[in-house]
DNA sequence: TAGCCTTATGCAACAAGTTGCATTTGCCCA
DNA sequence: TGGGCAAATGCAACTTGTTGCATAAGGCTA
């Protein structure tokens, strides 16, 4: 159901086609959400076939045509719905976790390596927050409290990197 | 793939059953891996049938045969196949984040609900992990490295757990 | 003594996410 | 002038995870 809640508000915010959408989901949204093109087309489809979207084709010459999607008055009547319900916690799944409890059979090489990877990972994270907070947060004191919202999870995703970086480096500097 | 791979980093520790290892994702594994028992059940099966795993079926009376699980030679193989090439980042979900970016809609009392929930949850996660290192790392400095690691994935859980507490207090006192 | 919890297993249907492949045109770079 | 990238869409097959239901016996508790 995510998915399809997190469609609802970023067509809520505004309308747009899937291919918009991917694009916001790798610019602002790199922190809430990621789905593959071929999930989102999928999905939108399904929306628009529960009544929750309606999609308008703009005609293109030369290129495929686009689909403009928007929220129909269900849509946003199922996005409230969401909203009043509270989330149930989130299944813990951390696969680096596991290897850690194999560690005299995880060679220490790939360990290295493997380390040194997912710092870089983390890292271009916290690269991407940055220029996600320079772009459309850069004066906090001036926000509403509607966008000073979206903000605190961005500080939050910063954090949590944050933590993640010192914790890899005490492990490698262990060694 | 990644289930799989838990599942063979526990028997490799110690062979068991299927509710076996459901009792050690409940208990020391909680920041690792969750997985539903039909779940479970399901990819034994499946990866005996692929020849990573043998199955010894003990008859008892009056309640249903325990089936207990060992790995083989190709489980092993398949294990450390699986150590020496690095994870794939794991996609970024965060549907409470979602909600944040409809502020406007997300009524005051539901969000002060969710919010006032989400933080017990996390207490709650807490409580567990300061469990599990009562039981069995209650003495850091005598740990063997093998015992250590483990015990630095707990700690991380902590730590982001901590962060996240911090967060939702700041969120919810600065309404 | 009826009803729930624990032990112990599993099937079947469904929802969600991944992977591989495919189309069409314009633009840029070598 | 050939090759890849960007814009824009999508189908089909597969894997992974969830939900609902089922069985069967003993122990605990109201």
């Amino acid at each position: 159901m995510s998915l399809r809640a997190v469609l609802l508000i970023t067509l809520q915010r505004e309308p747009g086609t899937g291919y918009d959408i991917l694009q916001r989901f790798k610019a602002g949204l790199a922190h809430v959400w990621q789905a593959s093109h071929q999930q989102l087309y999928r999905e939108l489809d399904r929306m628009r076939s529960d009544g929750l979207l309606t999609c308008e084709t703009l005609p293109q010459t030369e290129r495929p045509d686009r689909k403009v999607y928007r929220l129909t008055e269900a849509g946003l009547q199922a996005l409230d719905t969401w909203l009043a319900e509270p989330l149930a916690a989130s299944p813990v799944r951390q696969p680096l976790f596991a290897k850690f409890f194999a560690w005299e059979r995880w060679p220490e090489q790939a360990r290295r390596e493997e380390l040194t990877a997912f710092r870089e990972q983390l890292k271009e994270r916290l690269t991407t927050y940055a220029a996600i907070e320079r772009e459309w947060f850069s004066e906090p004191q001036a926000l509403t409290p509607a966008q000073r919202a979206p903000w605190h999870t961005l500080r939050l995703g910063q954090r949590l990197t944050e933590t993640w970086v010192e914790w890899v480096e005490g492990v490698m500097e262990e060694e």
